[in-house]
RNA sequence: GGAAGUUUAGCUCAGUUGGUAGAGCAUCUGCCUUACAAGCAGGCGGUCAUAGGUUCGAGUCCUAUAACUUCCACCA
């Protein structure tokens, strides 16, 4: 029997302990069943979780409990990724001190210990949101298993030569002093200050007027470049000019990139001061100059200003231009400025040995992988190809810091030659391990590699340290490629793009066949919920205790695949109406069916209508979520629902109150219909409401049906031929009774309020005279006339008042 | 500058292959109906952003325009 009242707290974490206890969603390793993989997102260990990863990790959740309801072998594994620089940047900021002022293995400790902390956080949520993941079995990207993948990975690509070390311009973050990837850049509108500066003719005491933000960088110009069809200039060509204040003389080029128009249509050229300029550094084979230090500062070059941040330098350069007259005008400016997405601070270009994986000449296959790829929804699959096609820089995987991966490499002391560990005994840290054979130059002294990987080095292989959990062979493909990648449109062109990438440089195969791709949830004003924003009010862990799991979950599952969504409590008070009408209908239905077993019986015609609409709304149910429409699978379920409880449910309770009056016959008609209804729809409701279909389950059918958990009972399947005549002429027995509520309420009287009789005007009547017991008592009609008409009519006679 | 998305009721959004505009919320009117007042029945409410085009017929297909959002490029 069930309680009165659903109390959520209770029975959630009842069955959550339950499923954990009893590992309900193990993953069935050897059985023979078709399998469905996934390549769950691991969450980044870098402070709390908002409401948008919740949504985001409920749609593949729901996904998930689809899969494995269809009776599929669910692999739904689950890790975090909790090494590289997020993790870093949150311990620092935690202990209020930079990686570099502690001893390297301190640090590292601390982070260890505060992932941890986190993790177990993270993990308390995922259970408490339902999650049908392996909580048991997860993985660490700092973990050894994903080190081991990680060099063996680099080991693979380095001997089949995608990887590649050399000193070459990368982008560089003078705040986290580490180079970092094309990926991490993320553009902000700076306020800024355009210079109009006086470069002197050599010799002459005519100048050229070069626009510029960065006058700091006047210590470090290689040359002036003019745009070569530029005719008001093109007389330059030949001449030196002076670089204002420090005196030097530089040459003039010409170059294309140049536009005439803009400034004065002459530009100042350092390395590096930004892409274009690496751009023409590498094509006119420019001297290097290096105006800054690894942490911002200016070098010796700067003369006077060495050893000043760039901000004071520029500053103080300006001050000295003034006071030389080489400063013509300034002009306020906001403009975009490429920044490092983990701190903000805008990036520069450094010349430093970095370990690169070469993307740029393989753009053509990565293109032709997002094609191959089936994206859901399909409009995401531009943002990939567009992605891929505005490729600049080599993937540089190597960062100068300290938690994460290490690169299993080192230098031979004499000679310099790379020297990568064995195969066999990975994963290494070359800081405390050396080679087990000397150098090919006899030497056997070598310096270890002090860099690590940049973190998506090892989230990249996500589908391949996931299939080690299964195997344990390592680096292997035997469950790739996956069927489906979840994760929210930012990650496209990182995770996704890095995982593509090196599923074919390893096994040319593609990692996965499905992508779905989920919105942002923004704040109530639109604007976009960040980590440092979250607030108890609305963080995931608040919201699951006031509106339960279940309620949270069916919020996320009316959000639109791939679109932003403001947050809103709306659809939770719907979610709240939701749970309350299921457990009601099923507390109500059931009391008629405690000592019942199923038996086949002759159908009443309403009875045959549900069950027809059942098959109908079964087959789109399976195919919307094949397809990932979440949303649309659960609005047409619902629309069923409340179907089946206003009006199957009403229509059919006098006969489930009254044997003795309807008969034994009908009465069983109506408890068969009852049994199976119901029993299909929570399964159905149990992929987004996992917690409340499970109390009625367990309470009611585990037994009859021999199940341990609704969770793998698998759907209910009536079969696939809906009989749609049925279910039209049902539908006029329910606006029948429809029009005959609408007279009661117009008539501002009661529902149960008797009428003397109503006429059917149809040319289905005999359809309608089999269910004429079920009309006359949902209606409290005393008598029902039938006309032959090829036009659907109801008239309906006098009331009959209520006090006689 | 390139690309994508959005624009439908007061609000939040559905609308699959073209065939009489849908839901929830809000609002209004009623109803204690042998599960549910956290309920039920019903009403009001829309030139489907704009302008053209294809079609017997367009929210849906095509073209252009506008507004908003996002991604990318630019960054002298």
């Amino acid at each position: 029997m069930l309680d009165k009242k659903y109390n959520f707290l209770d029975k959630e974490a009842k069955w959550q302990d339950y499923w954990f206890d009893n590992d309900i969603y193990k993953f069935e390793n050897g059985s023979k069943k078709k399998i469905f993989a996934i390549d769950t997102p691991p969450p980044t260990a870098n402070g709390k979780i908002h409401m948008g990863h919740l949504s985001s990790y409920i749609h593949i959740e729901t996904i998930a409990r689809h899969h494995r309801m269809k009776g599929e072998n669910v692999y739904f594994p689950f890790g975090f990724d909790d090494n590289g620089l997020p993790t870093e940047r949150y311990v620092e900021k935690i202990i209020k001190k930079k990686a570099y002022e502690l001893p390297r293995a301190t640090f590292i400790n601390i982070c260890l210990n505060e992932i941890k902390t986190l993790e177990d956080e993270f993990f308390d949520l995922y259970k408490k949101a339902g999650f049908s993941c392996n909580l048991k079995t997860h993985y660490s990207s700092i973990g050894p298993r994903a080190q081991k993948i990680s060099q063996e990975s680099f080991f693979d690509l380095y001997n089949k030569g995608y990887i590649y070390h050399q000193e070459a311009p990368a982008l560089w973050c003078t705040e986290c002093q580490t180079a970092c990837a094309q990926s991490e850049l993320e553009d902000k509108d700076i306020e800024s200050t355009f210079n109009y500066i006086k470069f002197y003719i050599s010799g002459t005491d005519d100048y050229v007027t070069v626009a510029t933000t960065r006058p700091e960088m006047l210590c470090g110009v290689v040359c002036v470049f003019i745009n070569p069809n530029d005719e008001k200039n093109k007389h330059l060509l030949s001449k030196k000019l002076v670089v204002p204040y420090f005196g030097y003389e530089v040459e003039v080029l010409a170059d294309e990139l140049v536009d005439p128009e803009k400034g004065s249509g002459v530009v100042m050229c350092c390395t590096f001061g930004d892409t274009t300029d690496k751009e023409w550094q590498r094509k006119h084979n420019l001297q290097i100059k290096k105006c800054f230090t690894d942490d911002g500062r200016m070098t010796e070059l700067a003369k006077e200003f060495a050893g000043l941040k760039t901000l004071d330098a520029r500053e103080q350069v300006i001050a000295k231009l003034k006071e030389n007259d080489l400063l013509i005008k300034q002009e306020k400016i906001v403009h975009a400025v490429s920044t490092h997405d983990r701190c903000g601070t805008p990036v520069e270009i450094a010349v430093k040995k970095q370990w690169f994986i070469d993307v740029l000449s393989h753009k053509q296959e990565l293109y032709d992988a997002g094609l191959k790829l089936n994206w859901h929804p399909k409009s995401m699959r531009a943002r990939y190809l567009n992605w891929v096609e505005n490729l600049a820089w080599n993937w540089c995987i190597s960062r100068q810091r300290y938690f994460g991966v290490p690169f299993p490499v080192w230098y031979c002391k004499n000679c310099g030659k790379v020297v990568i560990a064995d195969k066999k005994d990975l994963p290494v840290d070359p800081l405390t391990s050396s080679p087990n054979h000397p150098c090919e130059c006899g030497c056997n002294e070598f310096v270890p590699e002090n860099d690590v990987m940049d973190t998506w080095a090892t989230s990249s292989l996500t589908p391949q340290i996931c299939t080690d959990l299964v195997t344990g062979k390592g680096l292997d493909d035997t469950m790739i490629p996956m069927d489906l990648r979840p994760n929210a449109h930012d990650n496209i062109r990182v995770w996704d793009f890095y995982t593509i990438t090196k599923s074919l440089y390893h096994f040319n195969k593609l990692p996965w066949t499905d992508l779905m791709i989920s919105g942002y949830v923004t704040s109530e004003d639109g604007s976009k919920l960040a980590k440092s924003k979250a607030n108890s009010q609305n963080s995931p862990q608040e919201i699951i205790k006031t509106y339960s799991a279940d309620v949270t979950r069916y919020w996320a599952s009316n959000l639109t695949l791939g679109k932003d969504t403001a947050f809103s409590f709306v659809e939770f008070e719907n979610g709240k109406k939701l749970v309350n009408k299921l457990w009601n209908v099923s507390k109500f239905v059931l009391s008629f069916l405690e000592d019942y077993t199923p038996k086949k019986v002759n159908l009443e015609v309403v009875d045959k209508w549900i069950l027809e609409k059942y098959k109908d709304l079964y087959t789109k149910f399976i195919k919307n979520l094949d397809n990932y429409e979440i949303a649309l699978a659960i609005n047409e379920l619902e629309s069923f629902f409340w179907n089946f409880c206003d009006n199957y449910v009403e229509i059919v309770k006098r006969r489930l109150y009254n044997p003795d009056i309807y008969g034994e016959e009908k009465c069983n008609s109506a408890k068969y219909t009852c049994y199976y209804i119901l029993l299909g729809v929570l399964k159905m409701f149990s992929i987004v409401l996992p917690h409340i279909t499970e109390e009625i389950y367990m309470d009611y059918y585990a037994e009859k049906e021999n199940q341990k958990s609704i969770h793998i009972s698998n759907y209910l399947d009536l079969g696939s031929d809906v009989d749609q005549s049925i279910i039209a002429k049902g539908d006029k027995i329910i606006d029948i009774v429809s029009q005959v509520r609408q007279f009661k309420s117009v008539n501002k009287v009661s529902l149960k309020t008797f009428i003397k009789d109503i006429t059917i005007s149809s040319n289905i009547n005999s359809f309608i005279k089999e269910a004429e017991v079920d009309i006359k008592a949902v209606c409290s009609v005393n008598n029902i006339i039938y006309e032959d008409s090829q036009d659907f009519n109801v008239k309906i006679g006098e009331l009959i008042p209520e006090d006689k």
